[in-house]
DNA sequence: AGCACGCCGACT
DNA sequence: GTCGGCGTGCTC
């Protein structure tokens, strides 16, 4: 075939003379603004591109990183006057799985794609290849003088005849540098460039025997079958506290590594605890790659490239893990898969769990979602069976179940000015004689929720933001937990001057662990709160204290719930377990059911007999008998009931429109301005955060509206391309089509 | 996102 | 008269 007569004018005289001849090429790329699509540069000759290159681009006045995108460029643009791309990064491109993946997460979450593909390439330094590392190689001979620690240095260099890094020779030998570096400028050793060593070791998927038998076997062997069939499947483990769930989805990490693919196992940030990752190693013989916020830079940096080229096979990480552009993946596990810390809700706005399952779909890979309590939208989806069900009912090993009962605080009532049963007091002096733990678990921080002055009935308020602000005595402050606001705690009423009149409302950990010690004053009694003074250091201090047995009584609040185990705990007392349920947050109820389960589980990992007290004064609700029954069943099912209901007249099936928004409050706003500025659309429903996924689980919308955004062009552009030229309308939003992911599976 | 421009009210 | 608040538009 003929080369065309440009080309063939250009290699005659030399591209210089004939610019104009040669045709310019033309690339889309996503840059990382809020702009709705791609943008075109011009590619300089000579330079090689290809979908996936992750490239340097001048928008505007500065430069910014972005990625080589498929598709058709914008024809009303002159190619000629494209700008040109600075500069390709030497670094693997984006894979078309990884390129399709952020195209779909672009389009569900109406979320600009280059802030989504932002999110894929974002270990800045990382794309320029990593140093080499300097060593030193032993070239034989001697020195001019050979002295005790020189000889140490030698011998081992002779005897381990590979590349040594100055510091690491010099520790091995027990040296110090400038040993070294006399040796050096003796011309005993050879500078050398190494590649730059792995970030972790490999991990062996049959380094130990799996240590899981029965029930867990069982789910075990049902996970691996559906990996080794191949492609995509996505499995719901539901196991109670304790019952194993980590030891059998480490077999199927175990099973997708022996098949040369990478894992990505996916966790709550909070729960990306040492213990998780030694854990890990016992059975792996090597950690995973951890990834989240307060990853170093150059740790960011190092996993990054090695999940690219393939080096890392697997990663530990939160849900930013998720946009890692893997070589090959061929597993998700999102352990923990209920926790409300999936959503993230700034910029691009997504749940890490379902973008997971989307990402397993594109890829054709398993994903396993994994949880005690699993959320109602995943309970739906594994009745349904669109999920397998892999249910683990029992405990593993010598751990039982703490015993659980209800007190019921109308008939065993606290005394006066306390908040603590006669009851639950009596059971923890028991424990406290078996020289046991007890923990006091209530979601509320700080000393008294409310304070108000008991001669002119004022009560403090946030200036900023109008919630109750909040007493906390260690610190001396009222504070408020909606916006930060602090001031200190006053002595006078400033409404009407009073001194000595102010009255603490309700309990806060604090003044439990005021009754604790008036009850039991020799008892070593601890708070754990996440605003206790001391930080991460502290905290991790006093849990090894804890777990050491030198606390009698822990008194904390959600912090203790999550991922911690305290092997001597016998006894857990749920100080006011109808807290939280009746804020008005539609899944208030799933919420309070996923709390108590997790910190009444906290008890009965030893074998000893365990016990669980829960306050309530509502021993009735289907929360508390799912929590003292265990049985969840009937819990789940009235869930999904209640929120089905929800979702009927007077919009029902004829909606066309949900609006949801952070609250139900907020979506109501909204969908007011819609509705007065679009009258003919047939029906829009109003959903709070809960209700949507539900709603689309089922199938019943064919839009899903999201309120965010700041500009009122946001809404005009809404208007006109999806309602049609409405009248103006005021406020912001930010509108998507919605893509039904129940119908993309 | 960042930045520039333009329009109005509060001031040395 | 200016300074600076924010609402709006633009970046291939």
């Amino acid at each position: 075939m003929a080369k065309d007569s440009a080309d063939m004018m250009g290699s005659l005289f030399g591209d210089a003379l004939l610019p104009s001849r040669t045709p310019v090429r033309v690339v889309p790329i996503l840059v990382p603004l809020p702009v709705p699509g791609a943008y075109s540069y011009a590619v300089p000759d000579g330079m090689h591109v290809e979908p996936g290159s992750v490239v340097q681009v001048p928008v505007g006045p500065r430069q910014l990183i972005g990625v080589v995108w498929d598709g058709e460029n914008d024809e009303r643009l002159d190619p000629k006057k494209l700008r040109p791309i600075t500069l390709v990064f030497d670094c693997p491109p984006l894979s078309k799985e990884m390129r399709d993946f952020v195209d779909w997460v672009s389009a569900y979450t109406l979320s600009p794609p280059g802030l989504v593909a932002r999110m894929a390439i974002r270990a800045p330094a990382a794309l320029d290849p990593e140093p080499m590392v300097e060593g030193l190689r032993y070239l034989g001979g001697e020195p001019d003088r050979l002295t005790p620690a020189r000889t140490r240095v030698l011998d081992l260099a002779k005897e381990q005849d590979v590349p040594w890094t100055r510091s690491g020779m010099a520790h091995a030998a027990g040296v110090s540098l400038s040993v070294i570096d006399g040796l050096i400028k003796q011309g005993m050793f050879d500078t050398i460039f190494l590649p730059p060593p792995p970030v972790v070791a490999r991990p062996e998927p049959d380094y130990i025997a799996p240590r899981i038998e029965g029930p867990q076997k069982e789910a075990a062997r049902e996970i691996v079958a559906s990996i080794r069939e191949g492609g995509f499947a996505a499995s719901l483990i539901d196991g109670v506290t304790g019952s194993g769930k980590t030891e059998v989805y480490f077999e199927a990490v175990a099973e997708t590594l022996r098949r040369g693919k990478q894992v990505m196992i996916l966790l709550p940030e909070i729960a990306l605890t040492p213990a998780f990752l030694e854990r890990f190693e016992q059975r792996f013989g090597a950690k995973p790659a951890e990834w989240h916020s307060d990853l170093s830079p150059r740790m960011r940096e190092k996993v990054w490239r090695g999940v690219v080229t393939g080096e890392v096979r697997v990663v530990a990480g939160a849900r930013s893990a998720l946009f890692l552009p893997f070589e090959e993946l061929g597993l998700i596990i999102v352990d923990e898969e209920h926790d409300p810390a999936y959503k993230q809700e700034d910029r691009v706005f997504y749940n890490a769990r379902d973008m997971a399952v989307v990402r397993a779909r594109i890829g054709d890979f398993p994903v396993v979602l994994v949880s005690a309590t699993p959320s109602v939208e995943s309970q739906v989806n594994g009745l349904s069976g669109r999920y397998n069900l892999v249910q683990l009912p029992t405990r593993f090993g010598d751990a039982a179940l703490p015993d659980l009962h209800l007190i019921d605080m109308r008939r065993h009532p606290p005394e006066r000015g306390g908040f603590l049963s006669p009851l639950l007091l009596r059971a923890m002096a028991r424990t406290l004689e078996k020289k046991e733990q007890s923990l006091l678990f209530l979601n509320r921080r700080g000393y008294a929720p409310l304070t108000l002055c008991r001669v002119c009935g004022h009560r403090f308020q946030c200036p900023q933001c109008s919630s109750w602000l909040v007493e906390h005595r260690f610190r001396n402050q009222i504070q408020c937990h909606q916006c930060g606001y602090h001031q200190p705690t006053p002595e006078a009423c400033p409404e009407c001057g009073t001194f000595d009149n102010l009255v603490a409302c309700g309990p806060g950990v604090e003044r439990i662990a005021e009754e604790v010690e008036k009850h039991f004053p020799d008892a070593r009694t601890i708070v754990m709160s996440s605003d206790i003074l001391g930080g991460v250091k502290r905290m991790r201090l006093e849990l090894e204290a804890i777990a050491k047995g030198d606390v009698d009584i822990v008194i904390g609040t959600q912090l203790v719930a999550k991922g911690h185990n305290f092997p001597l705990m016998t006894l857990v007392g749920i100080v006011d377990a109808d807290l939280g349920l009746s804020n008005g947050d539609p899944r208030a109820a799933e919420r309070t059911f996923q709390l108590l389960s997790q910190v009444t589980g906290r008890a009965g990992r030893t074998g000893l007999k365990s016990h669980g007290l829960i306050q309530t004064f509502q021993p009735m609700h289907p929360v508390m008998q799912a929590i003292v029954s265990g049985d969840s069943t009937a819990f789940y099912e009235r869930e999904i009931n209640e929120r089905e209901k929800a979702l009927l007249p007077p919009f029902g099936r004829l909606a066309s429109l949900i609006v949801s928004a952070d609250t139900r409050a907020d979506a109501e706003n909204h969908a007011r301005g819609l509705r007065a500025a679009a009258p003919h659309v047939s029906g829009i429903a109003v959903l709070g955060p809960a209700e949507a996924p539900i709603a689309l689980v089922r199938g019943r919308y064919r839009f899903r509206l999201l309120v965010h955004g700041r500009r009122n062009s946001d809404m005009q552009a809404f208007l006109k391309t999806m309602l049609g030229n409405g009248p103006k309308a005021r406020g912001t939003v930010q509108v998507q089509l919605d893509v039904d992911p129940q119908s993309f599976l």
